[in-house]
RNA sequence: UCCCCGGUAGCUCAAUGGUAGAGCAUUCGGCUGUUAACCGAAGGGUUGCUAGUUCGAAUCUAGCCCGGGGAGCCA
């Protein structure tokens, strides 16, 4: 009898199957039971009627949630059955009984936030979650495929770093070995400078680390970032590499994924239309756009969350925003010639107030400027001397930007907070599980 | 670090100064088409902690602890 995973139940209509998962739900009616069985792949009710199968009914009859069991049946289509399809059920093997004393936690039901993330090891198994997980998959897949297909190579950053990349008061410290002290990395840009100049073009991708007390639906302390950086690459190679990689995830998604975002209720025609070009807007264009909406912003400030969610109102994709004032951006950030306030870099605005998801730009080259900048931001020369040799050693005009796995994924899904689409969340003040 | 909101049964919530309640979950009983099934019954509480006001505090006051949303900062 074959084993078939519930999202193929479809192709074995009439036939007898096995199905290996664990019970999500029993509904009870007299001398039929109608279980819902899960395997990770989906749901599907069964039917088991006491009259034709006494043992299975007898198996099946006060099962609790969440044991895991083996079922044979066979397969109906069946309107009334949430699905369309339903398993007549003539076996269940028992592989593990939740004790009715300790029932399985999560219910078919409203929850709070701090419970379910409590929880969260188990939250994951119920079907918005797991949905959220698996776009949260196609999505890396498809930022890795389409990275590849654009000739990038793919060089992994350490995690373990000697000092800040950007910001010294978010850095989590830690012990190393010797009474050392190390730094979990908060970018893995300037190793990508590193390995663009001995390869060319090529990115990372993993997680990135910020002890930043930020308490909103858009920060974890732990988070993922793709980080291009291409060597002889000027801004607007970065702005069109970005705008591709994004039009690239949010399609493959749409495509592949289609199933998993009606589950979580998206509205998909939002996304069919994130295609490049994207609308583009320089830093002093978007102070106006601001100051029409009755913002009080002026040249010069850093936008919030409520500015980037007025500019990208303005517009039903993606939002690129370029030449930030110098002052603003991190040490390593090129300045314009032709403005020498403004800095070569951009960051890509997500619809619907989900915040930055690309920030990045054209990096400095002149060895001179680079450690002028290190001083003028208190940061440590020793720690940087291998980055100067990248100044030394044959300097090129270079560019790279990071993109937020999260909040990219939480954009697609429609989630109303970040923490929804890592499998385990950290944020401030949780580390558990 | 700052501002706002919250903490009552395993879960979601009600009870605004006078005997602590409901739904779900659990247990027992009923039901041959259920859709977070439904119907009947039972068990289940140190109201986050400490102090205070009061004849009497889940309720009012103060401090503390925990959580949520936001600001700053950032992806």
């Amino acid at each position: 009898m074959p084993v078939v995973s519930i999202e193929h139940v479809g192709q074995h209509v009439g036939a007898e199957v096995t199905i290996r998962g664990w019970l999500y739900n029993l509904r009870e009616s007299g001398k039929l039971l109608f279980p819902i069985f899960r395997d990770g792949t989906g749901i599907i009710q069964g039917v088991v009627s006491q009259k034709e199968h006494a043992g299975a009914f007898n198996a099946a009859k006060g099962l609790t949630q969440e044991s895991s069991v083996i079922v044979t049946g066979t397969v109906r289509a069946e309107a009334r059955a949430p699905g369309g399809f339903e398993l007549h059920v003539s076996g269940v093997e028992v592989v593990q009984r939740v004790p009715e004393s300790k029932p399985f936690p999560i219910q078919l039901k409203e929850h709070g936030v701090d419970f379910l993330l409590d929880q969260r090891h188990l939250w994951i198994r119920t079907p918005r979650q797991a949905a959220i997980l698996r776009i949260r998959a196609e999505a890396e897949r498809a930022a890795r495929n389409f990275m590849d297909s654009q000739d990038y190579t793919l060089t992994d950053a350490p995690i373990f770093t000697p000092a800040a990349c950007e910001g010294t008061t978010t850095l989590f410290e830690v012990d190393y070995i010797d009474d050392q002290k190390a730094y979990l990395t908060q970018s893995g840009q300037l190793y990508v400078e590193a390995t663009a100049a001995a390869l060319g073009k090529v990115y990372c991708f993993g997680p990135t680390f910020r002890a930043e007390k930020s308490k909103t639906r858009r920060h974890l302390t732990e988070f993922w970032m793709l980080e291009p950086e291409a060597a002889y690459a000027h801004l607007e190679d970065m702005m069109v590499l970005g705008e591709g990689l994004v039009s690239a995830v949010v399609q493959s998604v749409v495509k592949n994924r289609a199933r998993e975002l009606e589950m979580v209720k998206r509205d998909v025609s939002k996304l069919e239309n994130i295609k490049p070009p994207f609308p583009r807007i320089m830093y002093d264009e978007a102070i106006k756009v601001l100051q029409k909406n009755g913002n009080p912003a002026k040249w010069g400030d850093d936008f919030g969350g409520d500015e980037e969610t007025i500019i990208s109102k303005e517009f039903d994709k993606p939002v690129i925003i370029h030449r930030y004032p110098a002052a603003m951006k991190a040490f390593y950030m090129a300045t314009d010639e032709a403005r020498p306030e403004l800095s070569l870099s951009f960051d890509m605005i997500a619809p619907e107030g989900y915040g930055e998801i690309i920030g990045g730009g054209e990096r400095l080259s002149s060895y001179e400027t680079v450690v002028e900048r290190l001083r003028k931001d208190n940061l440590p020369e020793e720690s940087f001397q291998w980055y100067l040799d990248l100044r030394r050693y044959g300097s090129v005009p270079h560019a790279g930007f990071g993109l937020g796995l999260e909040r990219t994924v939480a954009w697609i899904c429609g989630t109303e907070h970040i923490r929804e689409v890592i499998p385990f969340p950290r944020m401030l003040y949780r580390v558990y599980p």
